[in-house]
DNA sequence: TTCCCGCCCCAGTTACATCA
DNA sequence: TTGATGTAACTGGGGCGGGA
């Protein structure tokens, strides 16, 4: 199963094939925080698509929506509901009852079945075009009797009817035109209204899911000031510890800028002057031949030889410091780092 | 290949119902 | 009574597929 997640502003609608079940997006927060999201946005519909009928029978689903039209609308009750299988009988028994007792008979299919009911995909027939001038005639009386006025009446949808869709909006976030008609048969519902609370549901997702994502990146962030503020203290500190040691040793070149590890090393470039930190045995300690003069490497007196960045220069060529002859050991000098020098581990990592 | 049409989705908005 | 909130419904724009 594949998913991506959109934050929006996607340029193009993103195709991607949904988990038949609800996808839980583990955000860790880092902090003991598992949250849970329903995904299911941007699903694959055309893809979905395959086995999905053709348009001819779509029309002929309309048709039959339009024959349901004639029905009372007791007679599509939530108890047929048969797709997505998650609502039982019993659990939607009540589903009339609620509907007389809220009173929404809005909620229901109107006789004439909408526009929507009606809207085959490729009208086939003059006999089709007939029915849906009449469904929309009607249609249009309708709205005369609702007022005309184009005041459009806030429908709530019954308690079973939201459930029944959110389960189909955890099988597949997108309708087919055949789940479309199927969910507006069985919830006694128009198909445009059951396309509408479809969007909106993944609409709601989808913001529900970038106010996750921003407070995770709210966290991120205030962990990292948080890492930086200690480490930029380390840092203060090492400058400070290598201020009073400067005056016992002399000065290592690039190390002033440097915080250093436990059981680091900086190789010291002596042509191009950088300095690599590398890490090295824990077990390697401080050597007092580094400085020590007589006997010591090469490429260890040559990097204590050189001036402190604070001069202003740095050396002015191996050839200065060693005569005609460069000194070879390799392209880096090895410093060991005085203990003093070392960074204590930190008890935060 | 191009154009047109129908369909669908999305982002944004509006308007209404409900609740504290 | 009123403001806040949730959500159904609408609007406009754009993408995609199919047919001419």
């Amino acid at each position: 199963m594949e998913l991506e997640l959109s934050l929006g502003d996607s340029p193009a609608p993103v195709k991607a094939t949904i988990a038949p079940t609800p996808v839980l997006i583990p955000t860790c927060m880092g902090d003991e925080e598992d949250l849970e999201l329903v995904l299911g946005v941007r699903a694959t519909r055309r893809d979905e698509q395959d086995d999905q009928t053709t348009c001819t029978q779509s029309s002929e689903e309309a048709m039959e929506g339009e024959e349901d039209e004639t029905r009372p609308h007791g007679e599509a009750p939530v108890e047929s509901l048969s797709f997505p299988l998650f609502v039982s009988s019993a659990e939607t028994g009540s589903a009339n009852s609620e509907m007389c007792t809220r009173g929404f008979d809005v909620n229901t299919r109107p006789a004439d079945g909408g526009a929507e009911a009606g809207r085959p995909s490729s009208p086939s027939s003059m006999q089709e075009a007939s029915t849906r001038q009449q469904v929309a005639d009607q249609e249009a009386a309708d709205d005369e009797d609702n007022g005309g006025g184009g005041a459009r009446k806030k429908l709530r949808l019954s308690k079973e009817q939201s459930s029944f869709l959110e389960d189909s909006f955890k099988e597949h976030s997108t309708l087919t035109p055949k789940q479309k008609s199927d969910l507006a048969n069985r919830l006694n519902l128009r198909p445009r209204q059951v396309e509408v609370w479809f969007q909106n549901r993944r609409a709601r997702t989808k913001l529900k899911q970038t106010e996750v994502d921003c407070e995770h990146l709210k966290r991120c962030c205030e962990r990292l000031t948080r890492e930086n503020r200690r480490l930029q203290r380390e840092v203060a500190e090492l400058r400070g510890a290598l201020r009073t040691t400067t005056s016992s040793y002399p000065p290592l070149y690039g190390l002033h800028h440097l915080p250093a590890a436990a059981g680091t090393v900086f190789r010291v470039c002596p042509s191009c002057e950088h300095s690599k930190v590398v890490a090295a045995a824990a077990s390697e300690s401080f050597s007092p031949r580094v400085f020590a003069g007589g006997g010591a490497p090469a490429a260890i007196t040559a990097t204590a030889a050189v001036p402190s960045p604070g001069a202003g220069s740095p050396p002015s060529s191996s050839a200065a410091l060693f005569g005609a002859r460069r000194p070879h050991f390799g392209p880096f000098a090895a410093a060991v780092i005085p203990p003093v020098l070392r960074r204590q581990p930190s008890a935060t990592s």
